[in-house]
DNA sequence: CATGAATGAGCCTTCATTCAT
DNA sequence: AATGAATGAAGGCTCATTCAT
């Protein structure tokens, strides 16, 4: 890593502390610029603007994430249970990294443009993970209700109903148990 | 209802339209005078403040679906079908009213007393309705896997689960087919 | 008193009142109308502006002031103790009526109209009877220092240097031996 | 003197010139700006409000002319002289600084703690200065009527008559002579 | 490289005043 | 005679962004 992306990074460093802190809208360049220890035009020489240092900020978590979540399913062999590490991994993860909480929360109407990119990508990925899992439990009869047709709109709920879990659950409220239920509720049902 | 309840309703619907599109934030007291067809400075002689024209219109909102979903499942004698008309009236309900929209987004980080406050209702009323299904489907023993001593936490996590759902996925997306999938899986699992 | 003048009075003794707490400029139409228990437009009925009921209201009290001042001296015929008496009297009629406070207090730059036509009335009243006074006491030879060519300008002085005992010591403090000081003070000197 | 302070030099002389031309509350951030030939969001930059720009200019006019009144009255024996000339030289140096006028004038009803925080310091200082020639005039035998016990309240009381020539007198009127009948009278009386 | 300094655009809010009823 | 309703104008303040050094 050369000087200027260290830089970069300890400024993204600090605007993901304070992002996660006060969200999008509400952190100023001067508090991400005060928690770097930079001056806050030092910040434009590295970003373009505050939307630029959060969308790197984000799309580099949400790599991270992304990869750790499919090292985890990677041994696994049953569907079920990939997709219960899956959601688990996951959870964890964004817990630590629990900056892209704004952007999952979608917290910018107004800013469509900036989240609709970085989302879409983690959808994207996000979906082609699910699909792959539901297909194959669907291939070794796993899932009871699920039909051929449906594979992708059951995908996509699946992945919607875990983006709700990440938001408004397991991201402020640390209760293991709590997740077990959601992830047994989630594959089983009631 | 009177003149003034009148003008308040032309600005609470003016204001409804514009928060919806840009949220609390984005949007300014400008946006909703000029949506209203009002000057700025009459909007206070109505509210308050910003926060406070949201506050109203949320908790309208708020009531309405909550009244009409409870108004749903009172014939219903099958908790698991109760809880599928419940999350179905819901859903459908705040595609109508789509402006609570921000604020089960949560979208506000640095307003947390403003959201908290009028989300803590809606939470409330909402646990105590899904408590009161999973009580019944325990009692008549239609639960599979869920445990007495679960009971609150499952609530829960359905509750979350609902929430996700009708951010990330019905609210822009008009597909009653992965409703019906969302429905399902929540009551029936994978 | 007529009806109209009858309004007219209560409304001026509300604004009395509120001017006397906050000034000229941080009392708003509101405060008064509030004070009145009338509401704000009914205020522009019976006056043109914020300003002429506070012109209004001055200039009663003024002439109140110097009329009870003037009487107070009537009988009295040392030159030295009528210009103590009218201090005293000065003094305790402003204590009452203490709302030409702001005035005296030349709160108000800015509105040096307004101010200036007001205070002139009040200050040319009190230059005469002061003057009166000075020729007296120069006549009965009951001065030391004080020349004929002076008499004027020593009036204004005088005249000051009430002004200035009126506003920073006397209305926001009730000690009568200080007032004894100061009356001895400006007719005795040191 | 660095960068930062002639900055924020220029500012205060350009307030200095406006309040004492409008006042504080009339005057506007952007009066300020306008006659320092900055951007009215820069002012921010150098003072936190209105308030403390006006709060620094004042303070540190006040200590300037409490600094050359001790000055001129070191050298002088005679308390009587010692007053006067303490009078003498306060108001001239007023009159070239004019712009803590306001704050003499006590302008502000509604604004009590900003103004109360100031004034008090010159108060206080002022007081201390008076008291110390009272007491020595006591000790030299000086004064016919002043008495022992009088001596605090007497301070108070010549304070606030300088105070009050200040205001209404000489500010606005540029008559030498007048200014040393009103010496001439304190110290001497009538 | 880094930043101190500067600013334009805008935001929320207040308030004296007007006017139709 | 009285007022509810409406508003224009302004004011204090914030902040992302620019730029010369």
């Amino acid at each position: 890593m050369n000087k200027d992306e260290a830089v970069k990074s300890v400024i993204k460093d600090a605007a993901k502390r304070v992002f996660s802190k006060w969200g999008l809208n509400k952190t100023t360049m001067e508090d991400i610029a005060h928690e770097a220890g930079k001056a806050k035009s030092t910040l434009y020489y590295y970003f373009k603007s505050k939307e630029e240092i959060f969308e790197n900020l984000s799309i580099d978590e949400l790599n991270i994430i992304l990869f750790k979540a499919k090292a985890a399913i990677k041994g696994i062999n049953s569907p079920k249970d990939k997709l219960k590490v899956y959601i688990a991994t996951t959870f964890t993860e964004i817990k630590k990294t629990a900056n892209i909480y704004s952007l999952i929360k979608g917290e910018i109407k107004g800013n469509k443009t900036l989240i609709d990119n970085i989302r879409k990508r983690f959808d994207i990925s996000e979906e082609a993970i699910i699909l792959e899992i539901l297909t194959l439990g669907l291939k070794y009869n796993e899932f009871n209700f699920l039909k051929d047709i449906e594979l992708k709109k059951a995908a996509n709920v699946i992945m919607e109903i875990i983006r709700g879990l990440e938001i408004n659950l397991f991201l402020e409220n640390e209760d293991s148990e709590k997740v077990d239920i959601a992830i047994r509720l989630v594959v089983e049902g009631l």
